[in-house]
DNA sequence: GATATAAGTTTTATTCTTCTAATAATACGG
DNA sequence: CCGTATTATTAGAAGAATAAAACTTATATC
C-alpha cells in the first residue's frame, strides 16, 4: 500500500451527519480558542467515542486535520462545508423564528434537520426571498405584522380587506411624500 | 410467548425512512387498486428485499396489514401518518415551486427530505403562511411578481424604491375609491 | 395443466452511526 | 514528581437501512 488513504476512492458525497459535525466544529472554532472532542460531543449530543470515530472518517476524507489527543482543526475544504451548512442553518432559523414565529428551541432543531435537505442553489433562492421580505417596501415590517394578525386573529378574506384599507392609508402617506405629477392627481 | 408482538415495547418514534414508506404507500393507495411490493420499491427507489424487510417492521408496529405474498394495506394509524407526511410534502413543494420558483424535480426531492424536519405544529404555521401569501391583498399575485422581479433583475434598495412608486400608484387607486377624511389629505 | 416469466422472500453481508466498558494519555494540584 | 481527575481512544456490539444472490411462490400463456 503506497498511495495515501486520502481520496483514494472516487469522492463519495458527504452524509448529513458528517455535515453536522463540520458545522459544529466550524461554530466551535469561532467561539473557542481550540476545539476539543468533548465540545464536539456536547454540541452534537453524542458520546466522545462517537466523535473519535467520526474524526477518523473526516480525517481520511481530508476535511479535518486531526492527530489523536490533539486539537481539532478544519481543513480548507472542511471549513468551506461547515460554513455553508451554517449559512443554511441561519437562513432557515431566521425564517422559522422571524416569519413563522416558531419558538427558538424548536426552530433551531428543525433548521438543523432542514439544512441538509435544501441544495445550495435552493438556499440561494431562499436567501433572496428573505432579503426581499425584509428590504422591500411591500414586504417589510408591516407585512410581517399583517401576517401575524392573520395568523392569530383569523384568516377570512374580509379581514384582509379591512386591513387593506389600513394599509391604504399608510401608503397614502408615502404617496404624499413622493413627487407625483399633477396629471396623476385625482 | 403469549402476548402479541405488536406494541409490546414503549412506542418508539418512527424513523424518517418509515415515514417515507408510509407516504409512498398512502399515495399508491390513492392511485392504484392494490399496492404491491414492486410498486413501493419503485416509488422509494430501493430493491424489493428492502421493501420486504421494511414491511415486516411496519407490520410489527401496527402500521400496515401485510401477509407475505399478498397486497399491502395501511392500518388506520399507518394511513394517518402517511397522509400527514404527504400533506407536509404538498405544502413544502408548493412553496418551493410557486414562491421560490425552483424546478419541479429538484423541489420534489427537497420537499421529500424537508418533510421530516418540520413538526406538524410548524407545518401548520407554514400552511398559514402559504395561505396568507395567496389570499391577502398585500401578498397576492403582484407580490409574487415583485419577488420574481427582485430575484431576477436586481436586489438594490433603489430598485425596490422605484417599484414602490409603482405600487403607490396602484394603491392610490384604492385610496381614491375609499372614503378619506379631509383632515388626512395633503 | 405444464412451464416460463414475474413477483416476492430469505439469507447473508455491508455501511453508517451510535453506544458501553475498558483502557490510555494528558493536565493539574500539591 | 506523583497521584487524581479529566479527556480521549480502542474494542466490541448493536440497530437501521440497504443490496446481491439464491430460492420460492404466483401468474400467465400456450
Amino acid at each position: 500500500m503506497v498511495a495515501s488513504n486520502r481520496d483514494s476512492v472516487a469522492e463519495k458525497p458527504l452524509t448529513s451527519v458528517m455535515e453536522d459535525y463540520l458545522e459544529t466544529i466550524f461554530n466551535l472554532d469561532k467561539e473557542k480558542k481550540v476545539v476539543r472532542v468533548k465540545d464536539i460531543a456536547k454540541g452534537m449530543d453524542v458520546k466522545m467515542p462517537t466523535v473519535s470515530s467520526m474524526l477518523k472518517t473526516l480525517n481520511k476524507r481530508g476535511l479535518v486535520n486531526y492527530q489523536k489527543y490533539e486539537y481539532v482543526e478544519l481543513t480548507k475544504d472542511g471549513a468551506a462545508v461547515g460554513k455553508e451548512i451554517w449559512r443554511r442553518h441561519e437562513v432557515l432559523l431566521k425564517f422559522l423564528t422571524e416569519i413563522l414565529k416558531i419558538e427558538f428551541k424548536t426552530a433551531d432543531e428543525e433548521a438543523c434537520k432542514m439544512e441538509h435537505a435544501l441544495s445550495s442553489a435552493s438556499l440561494d433562492r431562499f436567501t433572496d426571498f428573505m432579503e426581499f421580505i425584509q428590504i422591500c417596501p411591500r414586504a417589510g415590517e408591516s407585512w410581517l405584522e399583517f401576517f401575524e394578525d392573520y395568523r392569530l386573529h383569523g384568516r377570512k378574506p374580509e379581514k384582509c380587506q379591512a386591513r387593506r384599507e389600513d394599509f391604504s392609508s399608510e401608503f397614502k402617506d408615502h404617496v404624499d411624500s413622493i413627487e407625483v405629477p399633477d396629471s396623476q392627481k385625482g
